[in-house]
DNA sequence: TCCAAAACATGACAAATGTCAGTTTTTTCC
DNA sequence: GGAAAAAACTGACATTTGTCATGTTTTGGA
């Protein structure tokens, strides 16, 4: 994390053009996505084409059946990719930090949204207008099969998590939530997990109910493997939380 | 599923070439996954490095962990790709049949197998090489985006799998695994499903113990929305199978 | 800084699901 | 066609999880 913000900086100190900002060609969060993968005309394509929005925790970039009209590059913040299922409750698929691009399966697809992507933190994401991938996707096989590779990780995760959901117990499943926020989004300098999500969020990563998230979030300060402050969360006693996550 | 079957017979028929059989650019299950979108040359080198292998119900095709060499393309039979759980239960993914390309992913990410593949049926796959795919994937943005097309559907089934495992419950599953099956594999002559799984394989599909499975088929039965002979299950209530699904 | 609203927490109970320990039926294969 | 193996089935019970009701704490503006 720490590393990685010195990368900025020194990006932004050594660049001799002025006008880096709001430039791709210049934005290092490209380095993680398939924009890596597009050459010099095709970026400044993106580059002149895209608009750049700032969005308050808890609001929607989009929502599930819209149509999208490009994609949405996340440079700071998280999102939570959910969907409402029929019985009312959100499911929360994906948190997508800074890097992911949102949308890109819809667009690639021609169909409307099949998730919505909610700020849950304060976030900077640029929308790029699909014609600019679209086209460079039909013409430039390097930028295709990036994009495949990403696709493709994706899938498998997804197919990990349909394992876990419907093979482990909810108390193992909050466990691992904690440790993939640790792994994922760090720690801030007292040790609490840098993303606070509410119970209701956990209770929707985990899929469970709020009262019963709540409830094993107490037991496991109880047994001292997290302690808490409000809403903020530390890990305690992360050998104890992987055994409950493994299950003995 | 009929009117597939007479497409094929009337391709073998009006064929005037005697070595079709075999040959790649004259298989019709091609036009139901991304080879479609090859050309002829690159069509021409599948066929020439590619093996036709006929596996027995129950044989293994690939398993979790594997380094695969190549995709496998299911011209007959229906093959499941699953998972092994930690906790020792295999969670079935997907059901892939013919059109379906198997290993598409792992060979793209050039990672060892994520799930396994083995036969619910006697199948005929066509195991084509890596290097083929890969380099047509390099080169034929067309296939490329393709593939994508198709992975990235993969993706969206994924993520609404996940949304039914952790908010319905295992009733609403299995009556949603019975429908699934009638619309993607159809009926035989008699009524019947098509495609007949164990009690244990609709457990791991739906992810739940296989008593459970047991329990909750035999009280469809009792209430008339199917009837089952032996383990080959028929559908004797459509619209009473949609509202338990539904969760009515 | 104070007050409402939201989030968190807990108890009591009901419902869903898993586990274990069998028996019965079906399938497979000689 | 019959025996052995596999699959299907059932009951009893434990465990997990959800629901409802209610109280407490935290948080975010006016």
């Amino acid at each position: 994390m720490s590393v990685f913000s010195q990368d900025i900086t020194f990006k932004f100190v050594t660049s001799g053009n002025y006008n880096y900002m709001g430039r791709c060609e210049n934005c290092i969060i490209r380095q993680f996505n398939s924009l890596r993968a597009m050459n010099k005309e095709e970026l400044k394509r993106v580059s002149d084409t895209k608009t750049t929005k700032f969005l308050k925790k808890g609001e929607i970039i989009f929502g599930e059946g819209d149509k999208l009209n490009g994609v949405y590059c996340v440079r700071d913040g998280v999102s939570k990719l959910s969907k409402l299922s029929p019985n009312g409750k959100d499911q929360i698929v994906k948190l997508a930090t800074k890097g992911a691009v949102l949308g890109q399966r819809s667009v690639i697809t021609e169909e409307v949204a099949n998730l919505s992507a909610i700020a849950v933190n304060d976030m900077e994401v640029c929308f790029v207008p699909k014609d600019a991938i679209l086209d460079t996707l039909n013409s430039n096989p390097n930028f295709a099969v990036e994009v495949l590779r990403h696709i493709a990780h994706d899938l498998k995760e997804a197919d990990d998590v349909i394992v876990n959901m419907s093979q482990k117990t909810v108390k193992q499943r909050i466990a691992e939530a904690f440790i993939y926020l640790e792994e994922n989004f760090g720690e801030d300098q007292n040790g609490y997990l840098a993303l606070t999500l509410s119970r209701e969020d956990i209770a929707n990563v985990v899929g469970t109910a709020t009262e019963s998230a709540i409830r094993i979030i107490s037991e496991f300060k109880k047994l001292g493997l997290i302690k808490a402050s409000g809403k903020k969360v530390a890990i305690a006693n992360r050998q104890g939380l992987n055994d409950v996550a493994k299950g003995s």
